[in-house]
RNA sequence: GUGAUUGUAGCUCAGCUGGUUAGAGCGCAGGAUUGUGAUUCCUGAGGUCGCGGGUUCGACCCCCGUCAGUCACCCCA
């Protein structure tokens, strides 16, 4: 019989990765917090059309790439493919945004059926945050700040901020026609990828990456060149805080993202040391979309940071930190001995706030050092038919070797308290 | 979806133009050290060579299929 393995493009995360996970999601919780966003936790699925709806029905997410399904009820559903329009979907039902507006967050897992490849994957997982009700350029800054202040918690220098603005109701026609007016006449000189692109989003021509599409890229009009007043402004608005907040960026023109649902400001970081799909975190204004899902007409702003990708680049950058020692190993040495340690080792996990570790099996104390460092304990309790007779426990500082015997009287929760102390 | 490339021990890999008992390092376990984690030395466990067919006297090696990893395109987190 052939062993089940994880579906393609999942994985698994164990021990000591998933330390690395926690780490991060807690870190996310915190800074989001900070900026006063409140987690939001939405089905991992929902019904197709809200995706068709939101995400847009062109897109290659919604066309090829999102897990559907038809229930037992005959209701079609799809495993979400991004988390905004969930979002969107939930603030609405609950009428949240009569009490005005709402900042949120999530951590969570999403799905496209995709080919796997270095930083892509069916299920990933991505922290986001989303804030309803603002329209003006504090909140694009406010949501952009929160991202670089994650990406400087760990000294990521690398990931650049790109933004753009993707212009509005108003400007966006027109901008898009006066790109096709640019590109139809060379349209057979383009890639073939570009030609498709020509009559189904012509503004995906202008992040090409065909080397035949050059030229014809660099004398494009930029829609930054074509916003509307409104839309100009939004954006000088926008650098204008960065500067004052001190956050670094580039305007790139040729961003554009794959979502139907942008509006004037967009904006990715993007690292250089984790392959092609190099986008950390990618997000923008969604002006129309709370309205496109049925709800008032309601300003938004966002993104989304791939978690998969960002720990990449950490490893990358940062490689191994080596997380001090801290904690117990408890060495019972004989049967007597473990009888004793484990209402010391019950207390200890309660009076202590490292990590208590015991192998509760007969091995020589060798083996049992060999496990605290890989544990990466701090410090060894051991107890033995010795200490038992001496009335003793001995204490090990596994950093400076050195051992200190400890008097063994009391109550179990006596000797855990002492052993904090002693320890502290 | 397209193209390229790789699947051999827990990990990283070797394995000759197909030749009979498939190897190393690290890790793991035991011992030297009948109670002290570096280093050293000794010993040991661990493999249906991704899976299924085929060719052959004989397949880890060649052929076909399939699953998976990796890389790039497409696309995106």
């Amino acid at each position: 019989m052939t062993p089940i393995s994880a579906p393609r493009g999942t994985q698994d995360i164990s021990p000591p990765e998933s330390a690395r996970w926690n780490r991060f999601e807690s870190d996310c919780r915190d800074i989001a917090r900070r900026f006063g966003y409140g987690d939001i936790r939405t089905p991992i699925f929902e019904a197709t059309e809200l995706f068709e709806r939101g995400v847009g029905e062109t897109t290659d997410i919604v066309e090829k790439e999102m897990y559907t399904f038809v229930d037992k009820g005959g209701r079609r559903m799809t495993l979400r493919p991004e988390l905004t329009a969930g979002a969107v979907r939930a603030v609405l039902q609950h009428n949240l945004l009569a009490q005005g507006a709402q900042r949120l967050y999530y951590i969570g897992p999403f799905f496209r059926y995709e080919r796997p490849q270095a930083g892509r994957y069916r299920q990933a997982h991505q922290f986001g945050v989303e804030c309803f009700g603002v329209a003006g350029p504090e909140a694009d800054v406010e949501v952009i700040q929160i991202a670089a202040a994650l990406l400087a918690r760990y000294r990521i220098s690398d990931a650049v901020l790109n933004i753009n603005s993707v212009g509005d109701a108003n400007c966006r026609p027109q901008y898009r026609e006066a790109l096709l007016a640019h590109f139809r006449p060379h349209a057979a000189e383009l890639s073939p990828d570009s030609q498709r692109r020509l009559e189904r989003n012509p503004l995906r021509i202008l992040d090409s990456k065909d080397p035949q599409d050059l030229p014809f890229v660099a004398s494009a009009p930029t829609m930054i060149e074509s916003l509307c007043d409104e839309c100009a402004a939004h954006f000088a608005a926008l650098r204008g805080y960065l500067d004052a907040l001190g956050i670094p960026y580039v305007v790139n023109p040729r961003i554009v993202r794959g979502l139907d649902y942008y509006t004037r400001t967009v904006f990715e970081f993007v690292s250089s040391v984790i392959g092609a799909q190099s986008t950390v975190c990618g997000g923008g204004r969604y002006d129309g979309l709370v309205e496109e899902l049925g709800g008032p007409p309601t300003p938004g702003v966002g993104f989304g940071l791939g978690i998969e990708r960002f720990l990449m680049v950490v490893e990358k950058l940062a490689g191994g930190d080596a997380p001090p020692r801290a904690g117990f190993q408890a060495v019972g040495l004989g049967a007597a001995a473990r009888a004793r340690l484990v209402a010391i080792v019950g207390a200890l996990r309660t009076a202590s706030p490292h990590p208590t570790f015991a192998e509760w099996t007969d091995r020589k104390l060798t083996a049992h050092f060999k496990a605290a460092d890989r544990n990466n304990a701090r410090w060894a309790l051991i107890l033995g038919d010795d200490e038992l007779a001496a009335g003793q426990i001995v204490l090990r500082d596994l950093l400076s070797r050195e051992d200190r015997r400890l008097p063994l009287a009391g109550p179990a929760a006596e000797v855990a308290a002492m052993l904090v102390e002693a320890t502290t």
